[in-house]
DNA sequence: TCGATGGCTAACTATTTAGTTAACATACTT
DNA sequence: AAGTATGTTAACTAAATAGTTAGCCATCGA
């Protein structure tokens, strides 16, 4: 080890709390004074390890971007299994939605090569279910992974629709999530 | 009339070149100097006429609310007429997408009254519809219209998914358009 | 002719902000 | 013990920025 405290450790405080504070205020409207005092540590130490404040934006939505990929994974052949799960996801970590929005409007397109990867990936894979007759090909596969992501996060607190048009608040998070794999299901039947 | 200008015609190049700023960097970004440089007048106008930087945002967002409600009506017993009719509104307008997007992130909700009262109009029609035999009844009125305007617009310049992860250009606008169409008709069949 | 009013302008201010500098402290190495 | 690398800090700077002030200029009513 080295000095008094671990850069690791550190580093994760400065992540954390730039999580917070971008998915709050976006990237014009985030202050590095406010993610350093959130993350209790000296200002400079950000620009140390994170160069600049789009830099840390990029880093923080890597790393949000990466924890999907690895946590809901993507089912071709169960599209509204995989829509519930991004559904159930995208609820429980609200910060995700908001950082793509603000990446999209900011225009930061730091992070679109990975996206785009992995788009790609799962467009081939559809491609492959329609070809081997156990997909409807009515839709093209790009516009179907389109719509199911789409829909399954048009209720997330980043979304324009979902949470403040919708005022049923009866029927939440349990009955919305089978609505939206019901929805799937009439646009991408397995034949 | 006044003096040299008119105040009405200076409202509106405001109102304008607002717009554009807003549309492209939000409100944190939007800077009021450059608003006055593209409207073509005193920084001090802006203040004079719209208070203060919050309140001109909501001025722009309300008058393009307003153009949508007006141009675009809504048909309960024609769901994917509407869709394409949205879906081609927000095709030729791409300000308004982004305008909604930064007012749903930084968290400005001037607008959200009247646009709640206006889905509460369509959700109530959409319930009159299934009372009346007209509409399938398997999702409720209010899913049925976030699900549908949220298709209409998930190929926008603000949405997330459509534009940066859909890389079939070849299918733009007509073949995308007859598309949403299809799924809604197969979401929200009429019976 | 004159005062008032509506439309507009130029210059200013007080504050906030991203990013920098220079140095301190602890520990490891030789 | 001396030198060096790592983790950290406090104080500073230079540039922007929202909002303000005080006043100019034309037209109109009396």
């Amino acid at each position: 080890m080295a000095a008094t405290g671990n850069a690791e450790v550190t580093k994760e405080r400065i992540l954390s709390a730039a999580t917070a504070e971008f998915s709050a205020c976006g990237i014009a409207g985030a202050r590095v004074d406010r993610i350093a005092a959130a993350a209790d540590c000296n200002k400079n130490l950000i620009y140390v390890y994170f160069h600049n404040k789009e830099n840390l934006f990029n880093a923080v939505l890597g790393e949000n971007l990466s924890r999907v990929y690895a946590e809901v994974f993507f089912t071709a052949e169960d599209l509204p299994g995989y829509a519930q799960r991004l559904f159930d996801y995208v609820m429980d970590n609200p910060a995700l939605m908001r950082l793509e929005m603000w990446a999209t409007l900011e225009g930061k397109e730091g992070a679109e090569p990975g996206r785009r990867k992995s788009a790609g990936v799962k467009i081939e894979t559809l491609a492959e279910q329609q070809r081997d007759g156990r997909l409807g090909t009515d839709f093209p596969p790009a516009f179907l992974l389109v719509a199911v992501m789409t829909l399954a996060t048009a209720w997330s607190a980043a979304a324009p629709y979902g949470p403040s048009l919708d005022p049923s608040d009866g029927y939440m998070p349990q009955e919305l999530r089978n609505l939206i794999a019901d929805a799937v299901r009439r646009i991408a039947p397995t034949t």
